[in-house]
DNA sequence: CGGAAAATTGAGTACTCTCAACCAGCGTGG
DNA sequence: CCACGCTGGTTGAGAGTACTCAATTTTCCG
């Protein structure tokens, strides 16, 4: 668990850690041997990252972009009052900054949650890739749009709902993703946010975060301990977050 | 002002109608004068629409994208219990839409905020031109990575400023674009949402936008009425408003 | 000039926050 | 092996920002 890239990581193929990428976005577009060969040949640096550990700045230089190969990521905001928000929560094999891809500084800050590898690519080889093959612009534009559609269903659940509507809601999200990348199993999956970034992500306070989840437990509808989220009522939690994955666009 | 496309707006040509669109496109990406001609040359229906008409709707199938040619937009979505979150904000001279080039069914609800004119283009014909010209894709993806960037911003606002930050961060957001685009003189700009559309977009009740707005004017921040928002003083404005404009990416 | 929409005001309420203390799990080190 | 300390989770009590309801005034258009 504690070994880097010396061990594990390295005995792996990239084949094998683009693998989630590559077959999301075969989902959003075609892509023939040849732009999948161009994409796994990607100049790339595999990392490992800390807990808490910073990818991109608030401010700063943004030169590369950053691939989830294991672990989760988050994206956050700082505000005047010392505040922080969380902007998205990123799941293994998805990229966490290709927003940035066409900016010289990043606008926000970009977190690992947990220990990650990560596969650090230069951002001009993406460009180079996306100009030379329609295909894989296509996906990568594709993955920018539903970050971002994302993010307005963010704006909607921090703006109009209430707090236990909104922790469902995201709880909701979370567990959808997870599911449609294949990391559930049987309605759980790893969960590796404190009760602190669920406030942040929600616009919370941690204790009415905790009191919160308390009441969703004693519901029936969700088991949440130990990084391990399980949804017991997906029925009635969807209900409850008034949540429908649309705004999702998974396709197939 | 009340005559449609039969008289002003036949009269102008496309030419000048996207005037503000290449002008904007071309910060952002080096169009050739090729380039410049294929999207005048767009296949595009000029429509005139009234106040609060919706241009897409959430669930529907979206076929076209819509440029505005004069007038605001909004976007927008609601939740269960029946209240609306203003998703975002569009000046004369964006697109609406973009966002939906590659989904096949809108995610939120999209309407005009003023009786606006409307260029309806094709998705198929802006897909079409992305394919063939890379400078135009490029430039068509940062609105929409700009866009989302702003949604972002949005999620930060809504979720970690209290009342009268929120209303002042919004209100320079709209001033600096409206700078930025050029729609502004002596610090005055078009502004014609009703306190309900500031609310929806804050994530406020009407009510307590109201006292707020009271309690910006009363500090000699803003003046509000009649359509018309005149900034009087810059520096504390921003400074209230926690606002800074590099989430905006204005090159240039 | 009339009616509807928007803005404003008042009073009472409540959801969420703040502050502060306490508990539990867990990795570290003596 | 167990004490220690840190982080994260939990609980209690009181306060406050923003909400609700409802009435009234003003503005905007036709």
């Amino acid at each position: 668990m504690k070994s880097g890239w010396g061990t594990e990581v390295a005995v792996l193929s990239y084949q094998l850690l683009f693998a989630p990428l590559i077959k999301r976005w075969e989902r959003y577009s075609p892509l023939s041997d040849d732009d999948k060969q161009a994409v796994l040949a990607l100049s790339c640096q595999p990392r490992s990252f800390g807990r808490d550990a910073y990818l991109v700045r608030d401010g700063e230089p943004a030169v590369n972009c950053h691939l989830l190969l294991t672990g989760h990521g988050f994206r956050q905001k700082l505000v005047k009052s010392g505040a922080r928000q969380i902007i998205s929560i990123h799941l293994p094999g998805e990229f966490v900054d290709l927003q940035n891809l066409f900016f010289d500084v990043g606008d926000h800050n970009v977190q690992c949650c947990n220990r990650s590898d990560v596969a650090v690519i230069p951002k001009a080889a993406l460009i180079q890739i996306a100009a030379e093959r329609p295909s894989v612009a296509r996906a990568m534009w594709l993955d920018t749009l539903i970050d971002a559609s994302i993010s307005r269903e963010w704006v909607v659940n921090v703006g109009r709902r209430d707090a236990k509507t909104r922790i469902a809601h995201l709880l909701c999200e979370l567990v959808t993703r997870a599911r449609n990348a294949g990391q559930t199993r049987n309605d759980s999956c790893e969960f590796p946010m404190t009760q602190e970034q669920i406030a942040d992500a929600t616009g919370l306070t941690p204790v009415h975060t905790n009191r919160t989840l308390q009441t969703l437990r004693r519901d029936g509808l969700i088991s949440l301990s130990s990084s391990k989220l399980t949804v017991l009522d997906w029925e009635r939690l969807s209900e409850h977050g008034d949540f429908s994955e649309r705004y999702l666009h998974h396709a197939g």
